[in-house]
DNA sequence: TCGTAAGAGTTGTGACGCACAACTGTAGGG
DNA sequence: CCCTACAGTTGTGCGTCACAACTCTTACGA
């Protein structure tokens, strides 16, 4: 009687599971060790957004992160502070800052990005060709969906 | 250069996308309006493992939860606080609590686990059938994964 | 049988991540 | 030249959680 209340499709399970293990984003909550670096899920999240996009304004970088620009102005100080960017006003627009990875910061994206591949990795490792193919197939639909979801919304 | 610091596999860029939009966990940090009830996703997930597993003492929904037993004893209590589910100590062993829903936790449960089926057919329904079977295979698989990471740690 | 240890649950405390609101500073237009 | 728009900052408070120290119940062994 009990398990026709509450979602028991695939997508319930799988955030359920997400959630509880948290393996893959090593601990939603509390900064994580990674790589010899300390940082949290949004600390980890701007060093790629700004590895893989380059030089950002900081409500660009809110916008890609879906944080409130207040968060992200401290976000962006603390990165500072350890070193990982530079925040240069723009030349041409003051108004703007200019966030960009030093080499330290681009080191410390490189070498947390190549564990989490290197981690995503061992856990791809246990699917078979045809689950990897689809997990692939299937992840990219549903990111499709959530975009667009996201987006009407 | 810069995009091949950062993992760009699907995982990662699903994983990202879902943090950031959230639609499906609705919104991980903050309380959420669910079929009219404002319930935290801890919350949400107690009321789903109580309602597909019956009762539980407060140590064994921590475990399911992945949480602290002292955040569960204020969960639990906040739980009960608002009718959801009954305390009453275990007869053969009075250390033990058994968390058993209420009717009206019961109830909502249903709600909300009706609402939570329903916000994820509406993100199914824009699949194909094929996606829709590669989701489910690929998820399944990955659950299989995550979990034995998860016991093996 | 009594003391001791184990384990469930509670409470105090503090960290962290975040949003909201009110502020400052820069830029552009009437 | 003011007025508005917008990026960024700071004050503040909320929600979630873990850790540690405590109480209470139970089981076990000397």
């Amino acid at each position: 009687m009990y398990n026709t209340t509450f979602p028991d499709d695939d997508l319930s399970r799988f955030f359920q599971q997400l959630a509880r293990t948290s393996g893959l984003l090593e601990s939603v909550q509390t900064p994580h060790e990674h790589a010899g670096v300390r940082l949290s899920m949004s600390e980890t999240f701007a060093l790629g957004e700004l590895a893989a996009a380059g030089p950002l304004s900081q409500q660009e970088l809110a916008d890609r992160l879906g944080l409130e620009k207040s968060t992200v102005s401290r976000l962006a100080a603390g990165m500072e502070g350890r070193g990982w960017l530079r925040r240069e006003r723009q030349a041409d627009n003051r108004r703007l800052y200019r966030l960009e990875l030093t080499a330290e910061g681009s080191d410390v994206a490189a070498r947390v990005g190549a564990e989490l591949r290197e981690h995503h990795g061992r856990l791809l490792a246990g699917l078979t060709e045809q689950e990897r193919h689809a997990l692939r197939v299937g992840l990219g639909a549903l990111v499709r969906e959530l975009d667009a979801a996201h987006r009407h919304s």
